[in-house]
DNA sequence: GTCGATGCAAACTCTTTGCATCAGC
DNA sequence: GCTGATGCAAAGAGTTTGCATCGAC
């Protein structure tokens, strides 16, 4: 999905729930949209202050909720009493995070069984799964040989 | 394991480190071990001052992480920006969360696929899996068709 | 007696909220 | 112009920390 056509989901998602579209909101949005890799609330105002440096910390935790409600940033929440975010580009739930914890970048990659578990959860307990997560701490085999982490920052 | 091996290891743990075994630490052990669900920290202070008046919020939170660190405790993060914990009773990490949207329980089920997925990740990415953690947010079947979950508190 | 452990309260981090003002529609 | 959205600052929740005192070894 281009930049340009999650702008238009974007506003669409707005009109449909009745909110307005405002300067801010775009501002957040784009400002979420210009990253590449996992980011955090406090990064997104400062990115979304360089377009439109009215943006307060409020407006960034009012509209993050409702990017994650449209499906247009996807919620990472890697249990450090922070929530990192991710544009997204695609549309597909079953990834896993995998975290170096020597360097702590965030992975993603495919787990495509998790499908097949949340039916099999079904079964078991009566329960329909909404929402999966499958995290992996790990260590960094090279830094343990070599001494260093090529992703490290 | 038995509350009794447990308190064993416990000490074993503390004195190996160099630790000392306190009236405190071991109130606080107990009251984890009287527990049969989930628990967060808060209320494991209620509990471990029932049995000894003194221990503070500052305690429970220092001690935690060495029952943690101990195999003792295990750390179940949903995702809420608070941590659970459960006593450990067998030694095995292969378990995912199952949390009921509709009434917050937290059910644990096996998952034995997640070593073999830690294996592949290590494979792809050229790190070692450390702790692994997969959770199912889900909704109750019976609280959609009959308008109660038999679960609900 | 030494040095780690403790309680207390204050600090800290991340996030949410009340309220007066502002601006889409 | 109505009503939702905003910025600000203060509050909130959960957790951590500095410091003087206490107590296990």
């Amino acid at each position: 999905m281009s930049n340009e056509a999650a702008r238009d989901k974007f506003q669409n998602y707005l009109a449909k729930k009745g909110l307005r579209v405002t300067e801010q909101r775009l501002a957040i949005f784009e400002a979420a949209f210009g990253q590449k890799e996992h980011f955090t609330a406090e990064e997104l105002l400062d990115h979304a202050r360089a377009i439109d440096d009215s943006v307060s910390r409020a407006t960034v935790y009012r509209t993050l909720p409702i990017m994650v409600e449209a499906s247009l940033v996807r919620e990472v929440d890697i249990g450090k009493n922070l929530k990192y975010y991710l544009p997204n580009a695609e549309n597909n739930p079953q990834v896993a995070q995998v975290i170096c914890m020597d360097c702590d970048k965030i992975f993603e990659i495919a787990a495509p069984f998790m499908e097949w578990y949340g039916n099999s959860v079904s079964t078991k307990l009566g329960l329909t799964p909404v929402t999966q997560r499958l995290q992996v701490n790990a260590h960094c085999n090279a830094l343990k040989q070599t001494g260093t982490c090529k992703n490290r920052s």
